[in-house]
DNA sequence: CGCATAGTTGACTACGCTCAACCCTGGTGG
DNA sequence: CCACCAGGGTTGAGCGTAGTCAACTATGCG
Protein backbone atom coordinates (compact mmCIF):
# COMPACT_ATOMS: atom_id res chain seq x y z
CA UNK A 1 0.00 0.00 0.00
CA UNK A 2 1.60 3.41 -0.40
CA UNK A 3 1.26 6.89 0.86
CA UNK A 4 -1.53 7.86 -1.24
CA UNK A 5 -4.03 5.27 0.01
CA UNK A 6 -2.49 5.36 3.25
CA UNK A 7 -2.68 9.15 3.61
CA UNK A 8 -6.92 8.85 2.39
CA UNK A 9 -7.30 6.27 5.06
CA UNK A 10 -5.77 8.30 7.72
CA UNK A 11 -7.48 11.32 6.48
CA UNK A 12 -10.94 9.18 6.81
CA UNK A 13 -10.06 7.90 10.05
CA UNK A 14 -8.11 10.26 12.02
CA UNK A 15 -8.43 9.84 15.90
CA UNK A 16 -9.64 6.32 15.56
CA UNK A 17 -5.80 5.47 14.84
CA UNK A 18 -3.53 4.93 17.05
CA UNK A 19 0.20 4.52 17.15
CA UNK A 20 2.47 1.92 19.00
CA UNK A 21 6.27 1.98 19.34
CA UNK A 22 8.21 -1.69 19.70
CA UNK A 23 11.58 -1.83 20.71
CA UNK A 24 13.82 -4.44 18.56
CA UNK A 25 12.22 -8.06 19.14
CA UNK A 26 9.17 -6.94 20.45
CA UNK A 27 6.00 -8.42 19.07
CA UNK A 28 3.00 -6.93 17.95
CA UNK A 29 1.11 -10.02 17.41
CA UNK A 30 0.89 -13.64 17.74
CA UNK A 31 -0.22 -16.09 15.11
CA UNK A 32 -4.00 -17.17 16.52
CA UNK A 33 -4.62 -13.53 18.30
CA UNK A 34 -7.62 -11.90 17.08
CA UNK A 35 -7.48 -9.46 14.92
CA UNK A 36 -7.87 -5.99 15.99
CA UNK A 37 -6.68 -4.31 13.29
CA UNK A 38 -4.89 -3.28 9.94
CA UNK A 39 -1.02 -2.01 10.59
CA UNK A 40 1.41 0.34 8.58
CA UNK A 41 5.20 0.95 9.68
CA UNK A 42 5.82 4.59 10.05
CA UNK A 43 9.62 4.07 10.92
CA UNK A 44 11.39 0.77 11.37
CA UNK A 45 11.17 -2.57 9.96
CA UNK A 46 8.53 -5.62 11.32
CA UNK A 47 9.34 -9.04 10.39
CA UNK A 48 6.29 -11.68 9.43
CA UNK A 49 6.75 -15.05 10.28
CA UNK A 50 4.66 -17.85 10.28
CA UNK A 51 5.11 -21.35 12.36
CA UNK A 52 4.43 -24.86 12.19
CA UNK A 53 3.11 -26.54 14.86
CA UNK A 54 5.46 -29.42 15.54
CA UNK A 55 8.83 -27.73 14.23
CA UNK A 56 9.85 -24.14 14.21
CA UNK A 57 10.25 -24.19 10.78
CA UNK A 58 10.26 -19.94 10.25
CA UNK A 59 8.89 -18.17 7.26
CA UNK A 60 9.54 -14.30 7.12
CA UNK A 61 9.14 -11.30 5.14
CA UNK A 62 10.02 -7.84 5.95
CA UNK A 63 7.68 -4.67 5.96
CA UNK A 64 9.81 -1.62 5.63
CA UNK A 65 8.77 2.27 5.49
CA UNK A 66 5.92 3.10 4.37
CA UNK A 67 4.39 -0.41 3.74
CA UNK A 68 1.06 -1.68 5.24
CA UNK A 69 0.20 -5.08 6.26
CA UNK A 70 -2.39 -7.50 7.48
CA UNK A 71 -4.54 -5.86 5.22
CA UNK A 72 -5.75 -9.76 4.98
CA UNK A 73 -6.35 -9.67 8.51
CA UNK A 74 -9.79 -7.21 8.09
CA UNK A 75 -11.75 -9.96 6.88
CA UNK A 76 -10.16 -13.16 9.14
CA UNK A 77 -10.70 -13.32 12.76
CA UNK A 78 -7.36 -14.70 13.41
CA UNK A 79 -3.61 -13.36 12.54
CA UNK A 80 -2.22 -16.90 10.72
CA UNK A 81 1.38 -14.89 11.34
CA UNK A 82 3.38 -13.32 14.04
CA UNK A 83 4.69 -10.02 13.56
CA UNK A 84 8.21 -9.02 15.01
CA UNK A 85 10.03 -5.81 15.12
CA UNK A 86 13.51 -6.46 14.14
CA UNK A 87 14.74 -2.72 14.59
CA UNK A 88 12.94 -0.25 17.15
CA UNK A 89 9.60 0.82 15.31
CA UNK A 90 6.57 2.69 15.38
CA UNK A 91 3.72 1.20 13.38
CA UNK A 92 0.02 3.19 13.21
CA UNK A 93 -3.12 0.95 13.77
CA UNK A 94 -6.03 1.18 11.85
CA UNK A 95 -8.67 -0.67 14.14
CA UNK A 96 -10.71 -3.01 11.53
CA UNK A 97 -14.27 -2.17 12.49
CA UNK A 98 -13.67 1.82 11.83
CA UNK A 99 -11.67 0.56 8.96
CA UNK A 100 -14.45 -1.72 7.29
CA UNK A 101 -16.76 1.14 7.87
CA UNK A 102 -15.08 3.34 6.17
CA UNK A 103 -15.14 0.83 3.43
CA UNK A 104 -18.22 0.52 3.31
CA UNK A 105 -19.69 4.10 3.02
CA UNK A 106 -17.09 5.50 0.73
CA UNK A 107 -16.95 3.40 -2.30
CA UNK A 108 -13.84 5.43 -3.88
CA UNK A 109 -11.99 4.49 -0.89
CA UNK A 110 -13.00 1.63 -0.92
CA UNK A 111 -11.95 0.93 -4.84
CA UNK A 112 -8.33 3.02 -3.91
CA UNK A 113 -7.81 0.08 -1.17
CA UNK A 114 -9.06 -2.79 -4.08
CA UNK A 115 -6.55 -1.27 -6.05
CA UNK A 116 -3.26 -1.14 -3.73
CA UNK A 117 -4.33 -4.65 -2.86
CA UNK A 118 -4.46 -6.07 -6.30
CA UNK A 119 -1.23 -4.32 -7.30
CA UNK A 120 0.60 -5.82 -3.69
CA UNK A 121 -1.51 -9.10 -4.90
CA UNK A 122 0.27 -8.93 -8.22
CA UNK A 123 3.90 -8.11 -7.21
CA UNK A 124 3.98 -10.93 -5.12
CA UNK A 125 2.84 -13.45 -7.57
CA UNK A 126 5.64 -11.71 -10.13
CA UNK A 127 8.11 -12.18 -6.96
CA UNK A 128 6.80 -15.87 -6.69
CA UNK A 129 7.81 -16.64 -10.40
CA UNK A 130 10.82 -15.24 -9.64
CA UNK A 131 11.30 -18.02 -7.51
CA UNK A 132 10.90 -20.02 -10.27
CA UNK A 133 14.14 -19.41 -11.96
CA UNK A 134 16.67 -21.95 -11.12
CA UNK A 135 20.02 -20.14 -12.26
CA UNK A 136 21.24 -17.46 -10.16
CA UNK A 137 22.17 -15.63 -13.12
CA UNK A 138 18.81 -15.31 -14.74
CA UNK A 139 16.94 -15.05 -11.37
CA UNK A 140 19.10 -11.89 -10.96
CA UNK A 141 19.21 -10.67 -14.33
CA UNK A 142 15.11 -11.14 -14.34
CA UNK A 143 14.90 -9.69 -11.07
CA UNK A 144 16.78 -6.18 -12.24
CA UNK A 145 14.48 -6.24 -15.20
CA UNK A 146 11.52 -5.65 -13.14
CA UNK A 147 12.94 -3.25 -11.13
CA UNK A 148 14.09 -1.13 -13.29
CA UNK A 149 11.94 1.93 -14.35
CA UNK A 150 10.52 1.31 -17.17
CA UNK A 151 11.98 3.16 -19.70
CA UNK A 152 14.97 3.72 -17.83
CA UNK A 153 17.77 1.01 -17.62
CA UNK A 154 19.07 1.73 -14.22
CA UNK A 155 18.57 0.18 -10.89
CA UNK A 156 19.25 2.08 -8.02
CA UNK A 157 19.99 -0.27 -4.94
CA UNK A 158 18.63 1.35 -2.31
CA UNK A 159 18.75 -1.64 0.10
CA UNK A 160 21.85 -3.46 1.18
CA UNK A 161 23.01 -6.40 -1.13
CA UNK A 162 22.19 -8.65 1.68
CA UNK A 163 18.45 -7.68 1.99
CA UNK A 164 18.48 -7.99 -1.96
CA UNK A 165 19.52 -12.02 -1.85
CA UNK A 166 16.99 -12.26 1.18
CA UNK A 167 14.12 -11.07 -1.48
CA UNK A 168 15.56 -13.21 -4.09
CA UNK A 169 15.54 -16.34 -2.47
CA UNK A 170 19.59 -16.65 -2.92
CA UNK A 171 22.46 -16.29 -0.47
CA UNK A 172 25.07 -13.03 -0.66
CA UNK A 173 27.64 -14.59 -2.07
CA UNK A 174 25.50 -16.47 -4.61
CA UNK A 175 24.14 -12.81 -5.56
CA UNK A 176 27.71 -11.51 -5.47
CA UNK A 177 28.87 -14.12 -7.76
CA UNK A 178 25.94 -13.57 -9.84
CA UNK A 179 26.06 -9.78 -10.15
CA UNK A 180 30.19 -10.37 -10.83
CA UNK A 181 29.51 -12.93 -13.50
CA UNK A 182 26.97 -10.72 -15.32
CA UNK A 183 29.65 -7.69 -15.41
CA UNK A 184 31.87 -9.83 -16.77
CA UNK A 185 29.48 -10.74 -19.86
CA UNK A 186 28.63 -7.14 -20.68
CA UNK A 187 24.83 -7.33 -19.13
CA UNK A 188 25.48 -4.96 -16.78
CA UNK A 189 27.39 -1.99 -15.86
CA UNK A 190 27.84 -1.19 -12.38
CA UNK A 191 28.56 1.94 -10.15
CA UNK A 192 28.81 2.97 -6.73
CA UNK A 193 24.98 2.36 -5.71
CA UNK A 194 23.61 1.79 -9.30
CA UNK A 195 23.36 -0.85 -11.56
CA UNK A 196 22.48 0.04 -15.20
CA UNK A 197 20.89 -2.89 -17.86
CA UNK A 198 23.41 -3.14 -21.09
CA UNK A 199 21.46 -4.00 -24.38
CA UNK B 1 -11.62 -16.49 -6.01
CA UNK B 2 -13.97 -18.87 -5.04
CA UNK B 3 -17.48 -20.30 -6.08
CA UNK B 4 -19.18 -18.29 -3.99
CA UNK B 5 -18.17 -14.69 -4.92
CA UNK B 6 -18.00 -15.31 -8.24
CA UNK B 7 -22.27 -16.37 -8.08
CA UNK B 8 -22.25 -13.14 -6.51
CA UNK B 9 -21.07 -11.24 -9.20
CA UNK B 10 -22.41 -13.64 -11.80
CA UNK B 11 -25.77 -13.01 -10.46
CA UNK B 12 -25.29 -8.74 -10.30
CA UNK B 13 -23.77 -8.61 -13.48
CA UNK B 14 -26.10 -10.99 -15.50
CA UNK B 15 -26.03 -10.24 -19.30
CA UNK B 16 -23.07 -8.21 -19.24
CA UNK B 17 -21.29 -11.29 -18.68
CA UNK B 18 -20.12 -13.22 -21.67
CA UNK B 19 -18.21 -16.37 -22.42
CA UNK B 20 -15.68 -17.32 -24.30
CA UNK B 21 -14.36 -20.81 -25.82
CA UNK B 22 -10.34 -21.43 -26.26
CA UNK B 23 -8.49 -24.40 -27.75
CA UNK B 24 -5.45 -25.63 -26.35
CA UNK B 25 -2.43 -22.70 -27.05
CA UNK B 26 -4.92 -20.37 -28.03
CA UNK B 27 -4.17 -16.86 -26.52
CA UNK B 28 -6.98 -14.94 -24.05
CA UNK B 29 -5.31 -11.85 -24.09
CA UNK B 30 -1.33 -10.40 -25.09
CA UNK B 31 0.48 -8.48 -22.55
CA UNK B 32 0.44 -5.15 -23.34
CA UNK B 33 -3.13 -5.75 -24.45
CA UNK B 34 -5.49 -2.61 -22.97
CA UNK B 35 -7.60 -4.09 -20.16
CA UNK B 36 -11.12 -4.98 -20.79
CA UNK B 37 -12.26 -7.55 -18.18
CA UNK B 38 -11.78 -9.53 -15.45
CA UNK B 39 -12.05 -13.64 -15.98
CA UNK B 40 -12.90 -16.88 -14.16
CA UNK B 41 -12.18 -20.31 -15.80
CA UNK B 42 -15.07 -22.24 -16.37
CA UNK B 43 -13.39 -25.61 -17.43
CA UNK B 44 -9.83 -26.62 -18.70
CA UNK B 45 -7.10 -24.38 -17.50
CA UNK B 46 -5.43 -21.38 -18.32
CA UNK B 47 -1.97 -20.20 -18.27
CA UNK B 48 -0.93 -17.04 -17.59
CA UNK B 49 3.02 -16.15 -18.56
CA UNK B 50 5.23 -13.05 -18.68
CA UNK B 51 7.98 -12.73 -21.20
CA UNK B 52 11.04 -10.31 -20.39
CA UNK B 53 11.79 -7.98 -23.10
CA UNK B 54 15.17 -9.19 -24.42
CA UNK B 55 15.29 -13.39 -24.08
CA UNK B 56 11.67 -15.64 -23.93
CA UNK B 57 12.22 -16.12 -20.32
CA UNK B 58 8.95 -17.69 -19.14
CA UNK B 59 6.98 -17.08 -15.64
CA UNK B 60 3.82 -18.94 -15.48
CA UNK B 61 0.84 -20.51 -12.78
CA UNK B 62 -1.79 -22.15 -13.75
CA UNK B 63 -5.43 -21.34 -13.47
CA UNK B 64 -7.44 -23.69 -12.77
CA UNK B 65 -11.00 -24.82 -12.54
CA UNK B 66 -13.43 -22.32 -10.64
CA UNK B 67 -10.54 -19.90 -10.21
CA UNK B 68 -10.81 -15.90 -11.27
CA UNK B 69 -7.50 -13.91 -12.57
CA UNK B 70 -6.62 -11.03 -13.88
CA UNK B 71 -8.00 -9.28 -10.75
CA UNK B 72 -5.55 -6.83 -10.81
CA UNK B 73 -6.60 -5.65 -14.58
CA UNK B 74 -9.18 -4.01 -13.37
CA UNK B 75 -7.19 -1.23 -12.00
CA UNK B 76 -4.86 -1.25 -14.55
CA UNK B 77 -4.76 -0.27 -18.02
CA UNK B 78 -2.88 -2.99 -19.93
CA UNK B 79 -2.49 -6.74 -19.10
CA UNK B 80 1.14 -7.25 -17.96
CA UNK B 81 0.88 -11.18 -18.53
CA UNK B 82 -0.47 -13.44 -21.38
CA UNK B 83 -2.74 -15.83 -21.06
CA UNK B 84 -2.95 -18.93 -22.87
CA UNK B 85 -5.16 -21.97 -22.69
CA UNK B 86 -3.02 -24.86 -21.80
CA UNK B 87 -6.26 -27.21 -22.57
CA UNK B 88 -9.29 -26.59 -24.23
CA UNK B 89 -11.55 -24.05 -21.67
CA UNK B 90 -14.26 -21.99 -21.36
CA UNK B 91 -13.49 -18.48 -19.62
CA UNK B 92 -16.37 -16.06 -18.55
CA UNK B 93 -15.63 -12.45 -19.63
CA UNK B 94 -16.44 -10.19 -16.40
CA UNK B 95 -15.91 -6.99 -18.35
CA UNK B 96 -14.56 -4.03 -16.42
CA UNK B 97 -16.80 -1.26 -16.51
CA UNK B 98 -19.87 -2.95 -15.35
CA UNK B 99 -17.56 -4.72 -12.81
CA UNK B 100 -16.21 -1.88 -11.09
CA UNK B 101 -19.94 -0.04 -11.60
CA UNK B 102 -21.06 -3.50 -9.26
CA UNK B 103 -18.45 -2.82 -7.00
CA UNK B 104 -19.31 0.60 -6.82
CA UNK B 105 -22.65 0.10 -5.85
CA UNK B 106 -22.94 -2.47 -3.33
CA UNK B 107 -20.53 -1.88 -0.64
CA UNK B 108 -20.94 -5.76 0.61
CA UNK B 109 -20.29 -7.47 -3.01
CA UNK B 110 -17.27 -5.12 -2.73
CA UNK B 111 -16.60 -6.15 0.44
CA UNK B 112 -16.99 -9.78 -0.35
CA UNK B 113 -14.57 -9.42 -3.59
CA UNK B 114 -12.01 -7.46 -1.18
CA UNK B 115 -12.08 -10.69 1.14
CA UNK B 116 -11.15 -12.80 -1.70
CA UNK B 117 -8.74 -10.57 -3.17
CA UNK B 118 -7.14 -10.82 0.31
CA UNK B 119 -7.33 -13.65 1.08
CA UNK B 120 -5.72 -14.76 -2.43
CA UNK B 121 -3.04 -12.17 -1.54
CA UNK B 122 -2.28 -13.86 1.01
CA UNK B 123 -2.42 -17.77 -0.46
CA UNK B 124 0.13 -16.05 -2.39
CA UNK B 125 2.44 -14.73 0.04
CA UNK B 126 2.20 -18.61 1.91
CA UNK B 127 3.32 -19.73 -1.20
CA UNK B 128 6.22 -17.31 -1.25
CA UNK B 129 7.49 -18.16 1.60
CA UNK B 130 7.26 -21.77 0.99
CA UNK B 131 9.99 -21.35 -1.77
CA UNK B 132 12.11 -19.93 1.04
CA UNK B 133 12.55 -23.64 2.11
CA UNK B 134 15.90 -24.92 0.48
CA UNK B 135 15.85 -28.74 1.29
CA UNK B 136 12.91 -30.36 -0.90
CA UNK B 137 12.13 -32.63 1.82
CA UNK B 138 11.29 -29.83 4.48
CA UNK B 139 9.73 -28.21 1.87
CA UNK B 140 7.08 -30.81 0.93
CA UNK B 141 6.53 -31.44 4.29
CA UNK B 142 5.37 -27.60 5.02
CA UNK B 143 3.23 -27.76 1.78
CA UNK B 144 1.73 -30.49 3.17
CA UNK B 145 1.13 -29.33 6.61
CA UNK B 146 -0.44 -25.99 5.09
CA UNK B 147 -2.76 -27.55 2.30
CA UNK B 148 -3.93 -30.37 5.31
CA UNK B 149 -7.63 -28.95 6.35
CA UNK B 150 -6.66 -27.89 9.78
CA UNK B 151 -8.56 -30.12 12.03
CA UNK B 152 -7.60 -33.36 9.48
CA UNK B 153 -4.45 -34.35 9.00
CA UNK B 154 -4.95 -35.69 5.35
CA UNK B 155 -4.14 -34.36 2.28
CA UNK B 156 -6.21 -35.27 -1.17
CA UNK B 157 -4.44 -35.00 -4.03
CA UNK B 158 -6.06 -32.98 -6.02
CA UNK B 159 -4.11 -32.51 -9.28
CA UNK B 160 -1.30 -34.91 -10.03
CA UNK B 161 2.03 -34.57 -8.33
CA UNK B 162 4.14 -33.05 -11.37
CA UNK B 163 1.37 -30.17 -11.10
CA UNK B 164 1.80 -30.19 -7.14
CA UNK B 165 5.84 -29.89 -7.90
CA UNK B 166 5.25 -27.13 -10.34
CA UNK B 167 3.73 -25.24 -7.13
CA UNK B 168 6.44 -26.40 -5.08
CA UNK B 169 8.63 -25.27 -7.94
CA UNK B 170 10.82 -28.71 -7.64
CA UNK B 171 10.69 -31.30 -10.33
CA UNK B 172 8.52 -33.98 -9.80
CA UNK B 173 12.10 -36.22 -9.43
CA UNK B 174 12.44 -34.57 -6.26
CA UNK B 175 9.31 -34.41 -5.26
CA UNK B 176 8.83 -37.95 -5.40
CA UNK B 177 12.03 -39.25 -3.97
CA UNK B 178 11.12 -36.03 -0.89
CA UNK B 179 7.94 -38.28 -0.43
CA UNK B 180 9.61 -41.54 -0.58
CA UNK B 181 11.97 -39.84 2.21
CA UNK B 182 9.55 -38.83 4.76
CA UNK B 183 7.24 -42.29 4.11
CA UNK B 184 10.44 -44.37 4.68
CA UNK B 185 10.61 -41.59 8.11
CA UNK B 186 7.37 -42.47 9.07
CA UNK B 187 6.08 -39.16 8.46
CA UNK B 188 3.58 -39.29 6.51
CA UNK B 189 1.48 -42.20 5.04
CA UNK B 190 0.74 -42.25 1.53
CA UNK B 191 -2.59 -44.61 0.19
CA UNK B 192 -3.72 -44.01 -3.17
CA UNK B 193 -4.53 -40.35 -3.32
CA UNK B 194 -4.26 -39.24 -0.20
CA UNK B 195 -1.71 -38.41 2.04
CA UNK B 196 -1.74 -38.54 6.12
CA UNK B 197 0.61 -36.60 7.89
CA UNK B 198 1.68 -38.62 11.36
CA UNK B 199 2.87 -37.83 15.17
C1' DC C 1 -5.17 -54.74 -26.31
C1' DG C 2 -2.09 -50.86 -26.98
C1' DC C 3 -0.83 -46.38 -26.41
C1' DA C 4 0.04 -42.11 -23.70
C1' DT C 5 0.98 -40.14 -19.59
C1' DA C 6 2.13 -40.22 -14.61
C1' DG C 7 5.11 -41.82 -11.36
C1' DT C 8 9.38 -44.12 -9.65
C1' DT C 9 14.17 -45.20 -9.41
C1' DG C 10 19.10 -44.87 -10.75
C1' DA C 11 23.55 -42.54 -12.13
C1' DC C 12 25.77 -38.47 -13.02
C1' DT C 13 26.39 -33.54 -12.99
C1' DA C 14 26.20 -28.90 -11.75
C1' DC C 15 25.03 -25.23 -9.16
C1' DG C 16 24.34 -22.90 -5.02
C1' DC C 17 25.15 -23.32 0.04
C1' DT C 18 28.50 -23.37 3.83
C1' DC C 19 32.44 -21.90 5.98
C1' DA C 20 36.30 -19.08 5.85
C1' DA C 21 39.52 -15.44 4.82
C1' DC C 22 40.03 -11.06 3.10
C1' DC C 23 39.14 -6.13 1.40
C1' DC C 24 36.82 -1.92 1.79
C1' DT C 25 34.05 1.63 3.67
C1' DG C 26 32.09 4.45 7.18
C1' DG C 27 31.75 5.65 11.96
C1' DT C 28 33.64 6.35 16.61
C1' DG C 29 36.71 7.63 20.01
C1' DG C 30 41.18 8.61 21.78
C1' DC D 1 44.17 13.05 12.57
C1' DC D 2 44.83 8.52 13.00
C1' DA D 3 43.61 3.88 15.03
C1' DC D 4 40.38 0.89 15.65
C1' DC D 5 36.30 -1.58 14.85
C1' DA D 6 31.98 -3.36 12.76
C1' DG D 7 29.44 -4.54 8.82
C1' DG D 8 28.89 -5.11 4.02
C1' DG D 9 30.81 -6.99 0.11
C1' DT D 10 33.96 -10.11 -2.49
C1' DT D 11 36.48 -14.24 -3.40
C1' DG D 12 38.03 -19.03 -2.65
C1' DA D 13 37.55 -24.19 -1.64
C1' DG D 14 34.75 -28.19 -0.73
C1' DC D 15 30.46 -30.37 -0.24
C1' DG D 16 25.70 -31.64 -0.70
C1' DT D 17 21.53 -31.65 -2.86
C1' DA D 18 18.41 -31.02 -6.41
C1' DG D 19 18.44 -30.98 -11.52
C1' DT D 20 19.08 -33.70 -15.78
C1' DC D 21 18.79 -37.60 -18.56
C1' DA D 22 17.37 -42.06 -18.99
C1' DA D 23 15.15 -46.52 -18.25
C1' DC D 24 11.45 -48.75 -16.36
C1' DT D 25 6.81 -49.56 -14.19
C1' DA D 26 2.03 -48.40 -13.30
C1' DT D 27 -2.21 -46.43 -14.50
C1' DG D 28 -5.88 -44.90 -17.21
C1' DC D 29 -8.33 -44.44 -21.65
C1' DG D 30 -9.37 -45.29 -26.48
Amino acid sequence: MNFFTLEQLRSQLQDAIAYQDLEAGQILFHQGDLTRAMFAVESGQIRLASYTKNGQAINHYIVRLGESFAEAALFQTVYDCVAIAVIPSRVAIFPKQPLLEALRQQPSLSEAFMAQLASRFHQTKILLELRSIRSARDRVLRYLQLTAQPDQKTVNLEYPLKDIAEDLGITPEALSRALAKLESEGAIARTKRRITLCE
